[in-house]
DNA sequence: AACACGTGGCC
DNA sequence: TGGCCAAGTGT
């Protein structure tokens, strides 16, 4: 959960997340889809896939048991070479280096590492200190340790050097150029692509969703269909078996943008309103109606959530 | 090497 | 506000 995600915010997702998977065997025995439910919100939900599938593997090829050594760890899904390294450090207490973002920093500072984030060299002088530095004894002490430094005190913007206990030792500080560490990495500026979704509610308020491809963009979880510009509304009810008389009436939501790391989703809803009678039709394997006052069994992306709020909201008004 | 993958926080 | 990033990994 913590790849990629601020500690605030995984926090309530991690204890919703134990209290319903207490152990590896628990959560291996649990369906997708009810793994990709409480990480609803959280995003990037292939960890939560890849977090099923390790369950299910330790518990078919290690007895249940969380394996050790960095090796074994990161032949696992969604475990990296850090990951590993974090677990062997702090749950098993053995020597294993790790180089997350923080640590990313305060070597970038500490030896002035200056090359592009992400490349090849730069990555292995950072593994290589990280790797130099983790000592032999309380290394779950030190990899906490530096972690924290790196979230507390040597910050990305304003790092508070005066508090450091490695001032004197920090070549960027020294130069008083702790501002330019680590450089920075070069982003392409958000592009928009767009997106066009049917919202489809039945006599009985429930919302028609689709289960997504495994592979892109909210992989396996519902949302409500997504179909490519080039479908018009009235051949919606062939694409879904669904009989044209049935459509009440349609209505073009407000678009929306939803802000991703590299792009901008513009997305353009279409409310399709349909007959009482039709509320039976339509339930196959990726298919399913579902109420949004009632509590989703299954994944849903956060635009998802933000989409059945509304429509439920306006049910209500 | 470059890119996809989500969402929320910060300035 | 838009850009950058966060307890990275896999393709």
């Amino acid at each position: 959960m913590l790849q990629q995600t601020q500690a605030s915010t995984v926090v309530p997702y991690f204890n919703r997340f134990l209290t319903r998977f207490p152990s590896v065997r628990r959560l291996a025995k649990a369906s997708e889809d009810e793994v990709l439910e409480y990480w609803t919100g959280l995003g990037y939900y292939r960890r939560a896939r890849y977090l099923h599938m390790a369950a299910i593997q330790i518990v078919g090829k290690h007895a249940g048991q969380v394996p050790d050594s960095v090796d074994a760890l990161t032949s696992l899904p969604g475990i990296g070479r850090s990951t590993a390294g974090a677990i062997v450090a702090i749950a098993f207490r053995q020597t294993a280096p790790i180089l997350d973002g923080n640590v990313r920093r305060v070597l970038s500072r500490f030896y002035t590492i200056n090359g592009k984030r992400g490349a090849a060299n730069t990555e292995k002088r950072l593994w290589a200190h990280a790797e130099a530095n983790t000592p032999i004894k309380q290394v779950d002490v030190y990899t906490q340790a530096i972690m924290d430094l790196g979230a507390t005190v040597c910050v990305r913007s304003k790092p508070k050097c005066p508090d450091c206990p490695l001032a004197s030792e920090c070549n960027a500080h020294r130069q008083g150029r702790e501002h330019d560490y680590p450089s920075l990495a070069k982003r392409r500026s958000a592009r928009v692509q767009h997106a066009r979704f049917f919202v489809v509610i039945n006599g009985k308020g429930a919302c028609l969703l689709q289960k997504r491809p495994p592979r892109g963009v909210w992989a396996s979880l519902w949302s409500p269909p997504q179909y490519p510009q080039t479908t018009s509304v009235s051949v919606f009810g062939d694409d879904f078996d669904l009989p044209t008389t049935t459509i009440a009436k349609t209505l073009a939501g407000p678009k929306f943008r939803h802000a991703f790391s590299h792009y901008q989703l513009e997305i353009e809803p279409i409310y399709v309103f349909l007959r009482a009678s039709c509320s039976e039709i339509a339930q196959t394997h990726d298919l399913r109606w579902h109420h949004p006052c009632d509590r989703a069994e299954f994944g849903l992306s956060a635009v998802a959530v933000k989409l059945l709020t509304e429509i439920d909201s306006k049910r209500a008004s």
